[in-house]
DNA sequence: CTGTTAGCGCCTTCAA
DNA sequence: TTGAAGGCGCTAACAG
């Protein structure tokens, strides 16, 4: 057990006092050059390290920010923990992460467990009955940005067009001629699920169509839910030709239906992916997709909050950032082609 | 801006002295059960919420444990990293994280940075040129686990049996008939890459076989790399009839190779993924993996920092665990039935 | 059992 | 420009 030492020996080393090694190392106040010398010599020759808790305890600001997502592992949240987490590196911060597993009392237990350790900002992920309050009251506290989460205008966060993303897919689908399509996104009661599915009703609608409702599937997400549930909708009589999944996994259960019932893509059904993932892009045929940028997603985050942060938490407005999608046409998709059956 | 109520003011309220206060509301020492009622009462009316900085400063542990990795996105330390975060969060301790990049100067930065905020122990995984010695001097401070990496004896880590594995599946393909295996593996610096080799060498060794050294790749792990790689292989002369690929990347980028030339999976040519992860578990035809289990690894990791804490990381022996793997069979594998060519 | 006191290491006034 | 002193909120040691 090493003992650290302090900035007092520092300053004794350097024959200077404790305030003055202190402005030294931190080059504030006026310090002469002479003793800014003496300070960093004294500090490098015994390996001085600043206890940043106890500089926390001072300044009231602990370096660190809070990100909050519903599960680490997801490889959506993945990618945007790994950006942010590169953007708060270059500006100084450390990234503290917990899961929430979509439960909303732990949620907010690990949100006073974050401000319990002075975090100076939080990032939120969606979680289960979302409630725009707690974003708000939180955010009069401290810096926060909320991802893909309904907030009032009152806070700022990051909204990705899952809207617009699922009314153009859903589009391309119907004007391949495909009717029955299935729509598979967990998460009802979420953000991003709330406005697919109301992007896939408005592709249908603005051709005065009607989606069948019973296509619309809002399973956990899990690849044994989707894959039951992808296999009995396609048994059923007026089964769905094309499928719309949410991810990885669902995408994962639906190919494996398709495949265990004997049928191909794109020939038999066509198949898109909100969510570009590795299994997307690499599957055979290749998964058309929905895509946005993640990396800009978390990168975003961690710059909205170092700004609010910069501006002392000021009545900066708040703001509202709005993701684009694209979707990435590959090979999963084709005209229906099925003969002899009565197009709804 | 709301101010925070400190366990003085609770003290007030119950009518109570501020160690009072204290050790009622840490069930510390001995208190009356009347002295108990009172201050929690109070602490609950006002909103009472310890500081934890506060608190850290005073009991020189800060309830935080930091994580370091090359890469968070990557998905198998996400996996590692959500199984950590969990067996943490049970015991009330938070979790710090940052990625290397693979960047030795880097990871040197970070830990002094998770020094200095006075982590409680630290999650190493594998890093570029890694030294032990780097990992036992740290591990004289406070509770580290290595994972993956190479530690004298007087330091705990994790080890998954990489070589075991990659002799167990090179030893299948041997036996399938192939001799002209490509290894496609990252890292030879690093303990994994290491032993994947080592392993395969073994099993042609044993059989008083050499593998082609040639056939032994080692790019950094991106689907170009290893797409381009694969490419050549396969269009060179006496190219590989199976290949054995480290991670999503490598795989998805080979798999690509493959399908690019023209030939296909499993009748041309083999492949065995070091890995289980999505893509090797859903692709057409499904391949054949060596996994291990991921949770494990990282709430034993965890779980390894905890005790050395508990026991106030006292001369406890190092523990090193090692993980086992196991060759899932898919069908991504058959014979050789090249005709008429030489073998070897 | 409880109140008082002394710091943890640092930053930041306040005088000099 | 510098030194001295105060205190952030809390826990732990020591008297009562």
């Amino acid at each position: 057990m090493k003992v650290r030492v302090t900035i007092r020996e520092v300053a004794k080393e350097a024959g200077v006092s404790l305030g003055t090694a202190s402005r030294a190392l931190n080059r504030t106040g006026r310090v002469s050059d002479k003793a800014i010398a003496a300070v960093t010599k004294a500090a490098r020759q015994l390996g001085y390290e600043p206890d940043a808790v106890a500089r926390s305890m001072r300044t009231r600001s602990s370096g660190v920010i809070g990100l909050l997502v519903s599960d680490l592992a997801n490889p959506l949240y993945a990618t945007i923990i790994t950006a942010a987490e590169t953007t708060f590196q270059e500006a100084g911060y450390a990234l503290l992460v917990a899961s929430t597993h979509n439960e909303r009392t732990r949620e907010k237990v690990l949100i006073d467990a974050f401000r319990g350790r002075r975090v100076d900002g939080i990032i939120m992920g969606p979680c289960e009955t979302e409630s725009p309050e707690l974003v708000q009251r939180l955010a009069k506290d401290l810096p926060v940005v909320a991802l893909d989460r309904d907030v009032g205008p009152g806070s700022t966060g990051i909204q990705v067009d899952h809207y617009g993303g699922a009314k153009q897919a859903t589009e391309y689908l119907l004007n391949l001629g495909h009717r029955r399509i299935a729509m598979l996104t967990p998460g009802l009661d979420l953000r991003p699920g709330r406005d697919r599915i109301a992007g896939f009703e408005a592709a249908f609608q603005g051709r005065g169509l009607e989606p069948l409702s019973k296509l619309i599937r809002a399973e956990k997400s899990s690849m044994e839910f989707a894959f039951s549930d992808a296999l009995s909708l396609i048994s059923s009589e007026d089964g769905p030709t094309a499928f719309i999944c949410l991810g990885t996994r669902i995408l994962a259960g639906v190919l494996q239906a398709i495949r265990h019932s004997g049928r191909s893509v794109p020939d038999d059904i066509s198949v898109i992916s909100i969510g570009d993932t590795d299994l997307s892009q690499l599957f055979s045929p290749a998964i058309t997709a929905l895509r946005w940028d993640l990396s800009v997603v978390g990168e975003v985050a961690a710059q909205l909050i170092l700004k609010q942060i910069d501006r002392q938490h000021n009545v900066e407005p708040p703001e509202h950032v709005r993701i684009a999608t694209q979707l990435v046409f590959r090979q999963s998709c084709g005209p229906v082609t099925l003969p002899a059956m009565s197009q709804q």
